[in-house]
DNA sequence: TCTGGGGTCCTAGGACCC
DNA sequence: TCTGGGGTCCTAGGACCC
């Protein structure tokens, strides 16, 4: 295992970033509770937050809550602006840059001591120039693993700065809520509770088997690492995403056949001319559904050869939808959306070349170590041995 | 009085192949 | 009459995240 001997990832955080990008464009809304979104709250402003509003709740719950509040609709293409010029502040401050979402991103400035300061000075002149440069302010979390310093801005929020010293870690993260640890959600919490377990203290605790017992063998493994700060994924840049998808609420009164087929065709239109933008071509189509009484279902089709073409993809939709008829019949149909997935170029190879001196098990597991360092616990590794002799290679199978 | 619009990752079973 | 072991790809569902 590699270990930093300080903490060098940033965790950059954007604080309520929707509804922050409203009050900063319209000056009527600063230190107002702002809510962006009207069915579904999408962003609250702190001020919202205050009075208990939270992203995800129905609008009418958040109306309840903070009836005060000014409720605006979300602007996408301003988000997406203000989102771009940010990262741009991220890049210029490190090339190695590994975006979250919309609003969070990595950034590893393990290297850049010399040029630019220690992780937290960096991170002070990173909030600076946010807040100076886009209008926006940012938490910024500092450790030596991307987990606590997700971890560690989320308990700094809002406008916060918060580092994880190396050796601090167990002590910072162990008194920490079960909910803090990335991947628990109300399942598993709960499945958590019933154990007696709310702290990440008491999570580490347990054996690994038992966690895999009551947990699934990947979550039971992903919490019992989390719990002892074991997390060695490096920063990784020029990731891409692996679906492109569009989706519509319909609201409770039913379509008409005709009606649907329009909301088909404008989904479809909009993905095929996001992946043709994005220069990207896929051959699984995905067609998600949801009911009156909120259940979901998704069922998908997969092409003989990847497509961006709107043609295409709505012949595979249309006949994913009139399969799924008579549970939409039955149910009522209150959204719909489509994704394309499995893309050409997705798993392409990433190539790295490491020492290899000498045919041990000491040697093989050292070069498999620095591979789940690189790209992480999950990815499949096929290898290559280059020797002397240019004649021998061998696959080397799998991870 | 209800419920966006994006995404990621994992699991499990079946078809199929060597 | 009996019957392995290992793998890939596909579909469906579910948990989780912002």
């Amino acid at each position: 295992m590699f270990v930093s001997e300080y903490a060098s990832i940033l965790h950059a955080d954007l604080d309520a970033f929707f509804a922050s990008v409203e009050q900063r464009d319209d000056p009527r809304l600063r230190g107002r509770p702002v809510i962006v979104g009207g069915g579904v709250v999408l962003a609250a402003s702190y001020e919202a937050k205050a009075f208990g509003v939270r992203s995800a709740m129905s609008g009418y719950q958040a109306r309840r809550a903070c009836p005060g509040a000014i409720v605006v609709e979300p602007r996408f293409t301003a988000y997406t602006v203000a989102s771009k010029a940010v990262f741009k502040v991220f890049r210029d401050t490190t090339p190695l840059v590994e975006g979250l979402s919309i609003d969070e991103a990595f950034l590893d400035v393990g290297g850049l001591r010399r040029v630019s300061g220690t992780p937290r000075e960096i991170a002070v002149r990173l909030r600076s120039r946010v807040l100076a440069e886009v209008g926006l302010r940012i938490t910024v979390g500092i450790a030596g693993t991307k987990f606590l310093a997700k971890v560690a801005s989320a308990v700094a929020k809002p406008d916060g700065l918060l580092e994880v010293p190396v050796g601090d870690e167990l002590r910072f993260l162990h008194p920490l809520a079960v909910e803090r640890l990335w991947g628990v959600g109300k399942v598993t919490s709960a499945r958590l509770h019933a154990l007696g377990v709310h702290t990440v203290g008491q999570v580490a605790a347990l054996d690994e088997s038992t966690l895999i017992s009551v947990l699934g063998k990947g979550s039971g493994r992903h919490l019992h690492a989390l719990a002892h700060n074991r997390d060695p994924r490096r920063v990784q840049t020029g990731k891409r995403r692996s679906s492109i998808g569009a989706q519509r609420a319909l609201g409770r009164r039913g379509r008409t056949p005709a009606e649907l087929d329009a909301v088909l065709i404008g989904l479809v239109d909009r993905v095929t001319r996001r992946m043709r933008d994005a220069d990207r071509r896929g051959r699984t189509v995905v067609l998600r559904l949801r009911f009156g009484d909120f259940t979901r279902a998704a069922r998908s089709t997969t092409l003989p050869r990847p497509t961006d073409q709107t043609s295409a993809v709505l012949t595979a939709v249309r006949e994913l939808m009139t399969a799924a008829s008579p549970m939409v019949g039955a149910k009522g149909l209150t959204l719909v959306g489509i994704s394309v997935a499995n893309f050409a170029d997705a798993g392409a190879a990433q190539q790295l070349e490491l020492p290899f001196d000498g045919f041990s098990a000491t040697a093989v597991d050292s070069v498999l170590d620095e591979v789940r360092h690189r790209f992480g616990s999950g990815a499949m590794t096929r290898g290559v041995l280059l020797g002397r002799d240019p004649g021998l290679s061998m696959p080397m199978l799998p991870d």
